[in-house]
DNA sequence: TATAATACCTACTATTAAGGTAGGAATTAT
DNA sequence: ATAATTCCTACCTTAATAGTAGGTATTATA
C-alpha cells in the first residue's frame, strides 16, 4: 500500500519546474536532491513516454514541462510511474475469487479506488508549486 | 500502490461473519473461496493478534469476532495486515529527502494519507455486511 | 481415554516488484 | 571536434509478497 520511491522522486524533481519553458537537466536535479542520476533518468523517460515532459538533448539541453504546471494533475503522474494506481483490482486479469458478481467487498474497493483517483486528479502540479495544497492532517 | 492479497482475502472471510458468536473454521473459509488453507490460518492469527478475532480450539473451534461487526472498521482489518496504511511517509525513518522542513510535497501526501485513512475509518464489517458501501465508481 | 478436528507456532521457499547500475548511442550547443 | 546532454537496453541486488511445510497444543465427543 506504499507509492514508490519513483513517484516521490518526480514530485520532488517537478516541483522545480516552476513556468512551462524552464529547462532543467537531469544532472542538476540528481544534485540537488542527492537522486541517483541513472535512476531519475529512468523515471524522466516514463514522464517523458506520458506526455508530461520533453526533452532536449545536447550543451543546455533538460527536460521541460510539455504543458502549463496547471493541467499536469497528480493524477497524470502518478500514473506514468507507478504500475497499478488502484489500490485493489477485484476485476482484472487475475481474478481469483469465484464471487465476483456478487461480491461484498467489491463496492468498498471501487468506492477507496474512486476516492484516491477523484483526489490526485484535482491537485494540479501548480497548486504543489504556490504550496496551496491544504495539510488535511491537522485538521 | 497495492494493498496486499491477505487483506483482500480477509476481507472476504470476515465478510462471513454476520454476528458476533458465529464460529468459523479455517478448513471451511478455505473451502469456500479456494484460498489456501495455511496461508488463511496465519492470516488469522494476525487478525487474532489485533483484537479483531478471537480462536477456539478443538472439533467445532474456529474463529470468531471479538466485536460486534458494527465496531469493526476496514482501518482496524487493514492495519492488522499491511506492513504499511501509508501511501507515502516522508517522516519516517528513511527520510532520505533533506528538504523535509519546506518541502512542498509533504501536504499533498498527507492529505492523501489522511483521506485514505479516514474513509477507512468510517466503514465498519457490519456496513459491507449489509451492502451499505455504495459504489462510488459509478457517481 | 483415545481420536480427530481444530487453532497455534516456527521455519522455510518461490516469485515478483522495487530500486537501482552499467554501458553505451544519438543529438546538439559552442 | 568536443562535451554535455537525452535516450536506450540490459543487467543486478534487495526486499516484500505469497505462499508451503511440518509440526505442537487444545478440546469436543464417541
Amino acid at each position: 500500500m506504499k507509492v514508490t520511491t519513483k513517484t516521490k522522486y518526480a514530485l520532488l524533481s517537478l516541483s522545480e519546474f516552476d513556468r512551462e519553458e524552464k529547462i532543467i537537466s537531469i544532472r542538476q536535479l540528481s544534485e540537488k536532491y542527492s537522486i541517483s542520476k541513472k535512476y531519475l533518468e529512468r523515471i524522466f523517460c516514463d514522464l517523458e513516454s506520458c506526455g508530461i515532459v520533453e526533452g532536449k538533448r545536447g550543451p543546455k539541453g533538460g527536460y521541460k514541462l510539455s504543458k502549463p504546471p496547471s493541467q499536469i494533475t497528480l493524477k497524470d503522474i502518478i500514473e506514468s510511474l507507478e504500475k497499478e494506481v488502484k489500490v485493489m483490482d477485484c476485476e482484472g486479469i487475475r481474478l481469483q475469487c469465484p464471487f465476483n458478481k456478487n461480491c461484498r467487498i467489491i463496492p468498498f474497493w471501487k468506492t477507496l479506488n474512486k476516492l484516491i483517483e477523484d483526489y490526485l486528479g484535482s491537485v494540479t502540479l501548480e497548486q504543489i508549486l504556490r504550496k496551496e495544497v491544504v495539510d488535511g492532517s491537522k485538521s
